[in-house]
DNA sequence: GCCCATTTATACGGGTGCGTATACCCCAGA
DNA sequence: TCTGGGGTATACGCACCCGTATAAATGGGC
């Protein structure tokens, strides 16, 4: 059984998920927990614990989890970096939550600190894998930030393509990033970065 | 003069950019701008319609206004973008307005209707710089869409680059997308996409 | 100097949200 | 069975904010 303070974390990171950190209210959470707010002090010192609680269990489940997963399957460096690039920006859970925190650590500067640590293991993951079939570093760090800005920017990006699907062109675009011939997206072959 | 219409929008539009929908209170406004928000309803229905404005002056601001100053500055292609991209993309005022809609938009169609007809502009010009030395059209597209992706996800990133500087890694980027020979940071030679 | 429209200040009602205080309920353990 | 504590409900004070009503002021045109 999941313990109050989890319930109010989890459904904490509903809320910021859907409508940024503003949008995590106690008595609106409390509403769509079936209790009253009454309890909620009983777990938190106040809303701000909350919040920072969310970012710990945000931080822990988007690092330590995604990783230990990762390593655990095996496999060359680029299968491990699909994996990781899937379960963090293909999750339903896990993505809208990422980019809350994006927009939320542009105005708090301890939300930046936590993004950056996330970051920045992602990013030694892209440098493993890109590294592996380019040798010149300052290549390496530009084409792992091309990455990093597409698997996000993506999210943030409301043109159209013409007779082209998004996901037909990110496609595309991991292709080029990848060094690799131009993906048929109609047998099915997996995108690198992004692949739905 | 400006008239109080176009001082509440201004002053709606720094409050976007510093925290985002939620932080646009016409009270708050209000004090900043040395008044009550008594005459606020003069000139606005209600704040719904102060939100709509803002979003009008920014769509007209960051589309015909940039274009016009593109076009007539005449030029290359690669000219025009790269001016097209300094003015959008390292302006102070319209950058964090920019980043404020995008996270917006996630959250309400209409925001997100008025930021396609932004982006879709700004991937023509994109589309144009590009087809000017790749031919492949499906590369073109994806080209552009990483372009767009870093100029939008860079500010989106928290990573940390070893020794280089991220505009380091953006210009060396830049390179990659254009087809350019590396760039030697220190003469002072020009990023594409953002080079500040 | 006077008049009208625009802009402004003040005051109010209603709603929402935070944090505290207090009492109730239920259940594990002595 | 008694008891203590975690979880809960209810009620309160306070602050913020929206939108309206009403009155005052301000300034251009005659």
């Amino acid at each position: 059984m999941k313990t109050p303070r989890e319930k109010w974390i989890e459904e904490g990171l509903r809320a910021l998920a859907a409508g940024g950190p503003d949008a995590v209210r106690i008595e609106g959470l409390a509403k769509r927990l079936g209790v009253t707010k009454g309890g909620f002090y009983g777990s938190f010192a106040d809303r701000d614990a909350l919040l920072d609680a969310m970012l710990d269990a945000w931080e822990r489940e988007s690092t330590d989890e995604v990783i230990e997963t990762v390593e655990a399957g095996g496999g060359d460096p680029r299968d491990k970096i699909q994996r990781a690039g899937v379960l963090t920006f293909s999750d339903d859970r896990l993505l809208p939550i990422d980019l809350a925190v994006r927009d939320w650590a542009r105005r708090d500067q301890a939300v930046a600190e936590r993004l950056r640590r996330v970051d920045n293991r992602r990013m030694a993951l892209l440098r493993e894998m890109i590294g592996s079939f380019c040798s010149d570093p300052d290549e390496v760090e530009a084409r792992s930030l091309i990455a990093f800005c597409v698997a996000i920017g993506e999210h943030f990006l409301v043109a159209d393509h013409g007779r082209r699907t998004r996901a037909e062109v990110v496609a595309r675009a991991a292709d080029l990033l990848l060094d690799r011939p131009p993906t048929d997206r109609r047998s099915g072959g997996p995108g690198a970065a992004d692949p739905r």
